[in-house]
RNA sequence: GGGGGUGUAGCUCAGUUGGUUAGAGCGAUCGCCUGUCACGCGAUAGGUCGAGGGUUCGAGUCCCUUCACUCCCGCCA
C-alpha cells in the first residue's frame, strides 16, 4: 500500500463501512455549514464525500483550505442515512468522516472555476489547460480518445497489421500543402520538413516487404485552422496493404470503424456496409463530395426540361442556351406549408450570393399542374418528365436554381443543408457513412489553367495501363478514395502507382519532368525500380473519430494540448523567439519586421 | 489575405434613446450557521468598460483606427 492512498475516489462502498481509509485528491466543493463542513474529494475516478465537525481539531485549518487544493484525508468511512444517500455519484451511499490531513499541493486563487457547467473563453481555457482538463465533460473526451485508440491499435494487431515509426524530421516534397521546416545545423542552408502524411514511408514499407502496415501518426501541416481541423499538428490512423485491390482496403477499413463506433457509440449506423457514390455523382446529387446521408434530399439536373418547346421560362430557357445548367431540390409532401416557408428559403439563397431559389408545388386537380410563382411556365408534359427524373410525387415542392456547374454545386449543396434544416430531416442520433470513389486523376487548376494533381500523384489511374488516354487527363480516374461520415470528411486512400514509368508520364501531365521527379521524390521513385508490390492504403483522421463520437463540433474539445487559431500554444507560449546563438549555429538570419 | 461575431470585476454575463456614483451570479476576504451535495444568510474588497483617437455640455453606449479571441471563405496533394 502506498503511502498516498488507500482507494480511489471512486472506490468505496457501503461494504467499507467501518474501515479506516486514506484518499488523496483535489478539493472539489465544500460546503461549510460552520460547525460542519462537506468537502467533495475529486480524482481521476470519481468523488468521495469527506466531512468533519468542530469536534476536530483540524476543523479551522481545513475549512481554510482553497478549492483545487490537492489533499490526503485520513479517515474513517461511515454510513450515510437513507435521507442523506447521493443517487448522483458511485459513492454516494458512504462518507468519510475526516480524522486528519495533509496538504499535498498547494492552489492559488484560480484563474477561472473548475467545478461549474459554465463555457469560458477559449483564451483562459487554452492558457490554463490544465485546469480546464480537470473538468468532467473536457476529461472524459481525453479518456474517450485514449480508449478508443487503443481499440484501434488492437483490432489492427490482430489483423495482423504491423505497427512502424517513421521519420519526423524528413524532406520537404512540392505537392500538397505548406511544409513546417525546419533548418539544419550539420548542413547549412538546408531545411527538413515535418511529414504531412507518412505516405512516401508507408509506400517504401511496403517495397520493403511488410505486406500490412499502420501507425496512429502525427502529420504536419502549416495551413489555417478551422472547428474541425486543428492548426499544425493532426494524428492520422495510417494504414497501407501489399498485393490488394481497392475492396481490400475497403473491407478492412468498414469492419475496423464499424466495430470502433459501436463498440464507442449509442448511436444508429444508418449503413453497415457504407455505400460507394463516385465523386461525380457525388457532386452532382449532393452538390459536394462530402455529403451528409442522413439528410435524404438529392439534387437532380433538369437541364434537359428547359430545352423543351412547351417550358416558357424565359429566364432560365436563356440561361441554358448559354450553357448554364438548372438543378433541383424535392421536398417531399410540402404542399400545405406557408407561403413563408418557400419564400424564406429563397431569401435564404439570396442572402448567401446565389440569384436566390425559384420554386413551385405539383399539384392535381383535373389535371397535374405548378402551383407558386413560376408554376404558370410549366406545362402537364413537362411537369410529368419533372417528375419522372426527380421521383417527385403530387404534393411535393421543387427547389430550382440556374448558373454554371461549379456555382450550382456550392448553392445546392447549402440549400440541401438548409432546407433538411427547416424541415427537421436529419436524424441527429445516426452516424451515415459512406465511400466516394473514382476521383479524377487531375485537374484544372481555375488560376493558371494549368492541369494539376487532383488528390494524391502516388495513386494508380483506373484502367488497362495501354488503354489510358493520356491525351485527354481530366477523363483519367484513379483508384482514389474517401470516407465520408455525417458530411465530415474522415479519411482518404488510394491504390497506389507501383509502376516507374507510368509514374513519370503522370508526372510530366502535371508539368513535372522525370528529373525533377528523381529529385523531389527520390527515395520513392527509386524503391519502385526495385521490385515494388502493388500496395494501397488509407488514413482515417484520429482526431474526427473521437470528435463525432465525443458529439464534439470543435476538434480541440478531443485534443489535449491545442493550438489557437494563430497556431500558438498560450499554455507554452509558443511559438516564440530563439537567441542569436542558436540562429547563428542554424546559420539564420532574421530579416527585421516591421512593428 | 478577405468577411461575420464577440470583447464590461479573477470567471460568466446584464447595462434602455448618449444623462446622477457602471450592476448581478460565481469566486475571494470577514462574520453567522451540525446534514449539505449548485447548502443557506449577512457584510467587504474588487473596474484603464480591449487599446488609441474623434463627435458631444456629457460616451460602456455614436463615429474612425487598431488589437485579441472565435466562426467562415481562400488554403488544406
Amino acid at each position: 500500500m502506498n503511502k498516498y492512498r488507500s482507494h480511489h475516489c471512486n472506490e468505496l462502498r457501503k461494504s467499507d463501512v467501518g474501515s479506516k481509509v486514506f484518499l488523496s485528491g483535489w478539493i472539489n466543493k465544500k460546503r461549510d455549514h460552520g460547525n460542519l463542513l462537506f468537502i467533495d474529494l475529486r480524482d481521476n475516478y470519481g468523488i468521495t464525500q469527506c466531512i468533519i465537525d468542530k469536534e476536530n481539531p483540524n476543523f479551522l485549518k481545513i475549512e481554510k483550505i482553497q478549492l483545487e487544493t490537492v489533499v490526503k484525508f485520513n479517515g474513517k468511512v461511515i454510513n450515510r442515512t437513507e435521507d442523506t444517500i447521493n443517487k448522483e455519484i458511485d459513492t454516494g451511499e458512504i462518507e468519510v468522516e475526516i480524522e486528519n490531513f495533509e496538504t499535498l499541493g498547494v492552489c492559488n486563487e484560480l484563474p477561472m472555476p473548475v467545478f461549474t457547467d459554465q463555457e469560458y473563453s477559449e483564451e483562459i481555457r487554452l492558457k490554463y489547460r490544465f485546469l480546464d482538463l480537470r473538468r468532467k465533460k473536457i476529461h472524459e473526451n481525453i479518456i474517450l480518445r485514449s480508449n478508443v485508440i487503443s481499440f484501434i491499435r488492437n483490432e489492427m494487431n490482430k489483423l495482423g497489421f504491423l505497427e512502424f515509426q517513421t521519420p519526423i524530421l524528413t524532406s520537404s516534397s512540392p505537392e500538397g500543402a505548406r511544409d513546417f521546416l525546419v533548418p539544419s545545423r550539420l548542413n547549412p542552408g538546408k531545411f527538413y520538413a515535418l511529414p504531412q502524411a507518412p505516405q512516401q514511408f508507408k509506400q517504401l514499407i511496403m517495397v520493403s516487404g511488410f505486406d500490412k502496415y499502420f501507425q496512429i501518426a502525427p502529420c504536419f501541416r502549416d495551413e489555417d485552422a478551422r472547428a474541425d481541423r486543428s492548426p499544425g499538428e493532426f494524428y492520422q490512423l495510417d494504414l497501407e496493404m501489399s498485393f490488394v485491390e481497392q475492396e481490400d482496403v475497403f473491407d478492412v477499413v468498414e469492419k475496423l470503424l464499424i466495430n470502433t463506433f459501436k463498440k464507442f457509440s449509442r448511436k444508429k449506423l444508418m449503413y453497415e456496409k457504407f455505400p460507394k457514390i463516385s465523386y461525380a455523382n457525388a457532386l452532382l446529387n449532393y452538390g459536394t463530395d462530402k455529403p451528409d446521408l442522413r439528410n435524404p434530399l438529392i439534387i437532380n439536373d433538369i437541364t434537359e426540361i428547359f430545352k423543351r418547346e412547351d417550358v416558357s421560362f424565359e429566364i432560365f430557357k436563356k440561361l441554358v442556351k448559354s450553357g448554364s445548367k438548372v438543378r433541383c431540390i424535392v421536398t417531399k409532401n410540402t404542399k400545405d406549408k406557408p407561403r413563408s416557408f418557400f419564400d424564406n428559403i429563397d431569401k435564404w439563397a439570396k442572402d448567401q450570393g446565389a440569384s436566390g431559389l425559384a420554386y413551385f408545388t405539383i399539384e392535381k386537380e383535373k389535371d397535374i399542374y405548378a402551383k407558386g410563382p413560376i408554376g404558370k411556365f410549366f406545362t402537364k408534359d413537362s411537369l410529368e418528365e419533372i417528375m419522372k427524373i426527380t421521383q417527385a410525387k403530387i404534393g411535393d415542392s421543387i427547389f430550382l436554381a440556374c448558373n454554371t456547374k461549379i456555382e450550382l454545386e456550392k448553392i445546392t449543396a447549402m440549400a440541401r443543408d438548409k432546407i433538411a434544416k427547416d424541415l427537421n430531416l436529419v436524424d441527429e442520433n445516426t452516424f451515415a457513412f459512406c465511400w466516394i470513389i473514382d476521383y479524377p486523376m487531375f485537374e484544372k487548376d481555375e488560376l493558371t489553367n494549368k492541369i494539376k494533381f487532383s488528390h494524391n500523384p502516388f495513386s494508380m489511374p483506373q484502367g488497362d495501363i495501354d488503354q489510358i488516354n493520356f491525351e485527354k487527363p481530366l477523363e483519367i480516374l484513379a483508384y482514389q478514395y474517401d470516407i465520408v461520415c455525417n458530411g465530415v470528411e474522415l479519411s482518404s486512400g488510394a491504390i497506389r502507382n507501383h509502376i516507374p514509368e507510368l509514374m513519370y508520364k503522370l508526372f510530366s501531365i502535371a508539368g513535372y519532368e522525370k528529373k525533377q521527379v528523381n529529385e523531389k521524390f527520390a527515395g520513392m521513385i527509386n524503391a519502385l525500380s526495385y521490385g515494388a508490390p502493388p500496395h494501397g492504403g488509407i488514413a482515417p483522421g484520429i482526431d474526427r473519430i473521437v470528435m463525432l463520437l465525443a458529439n464534439e463540433k470543435n476538434i480541440r474539445e478531443v485534443t489535449m494540448f491545442p493550438m489557437n487559431q494563430n497556431a500558438q500554444d498560450l499554455m507554452m507560449n509558443a511559438p516564440s523567439e530563439v537567441n542569436e546563438n542558436q540562429l547563428k549555429e542554424l546559420n539564420l538570419s532574421l530579416k527585421k519586421t516591421k512593428k
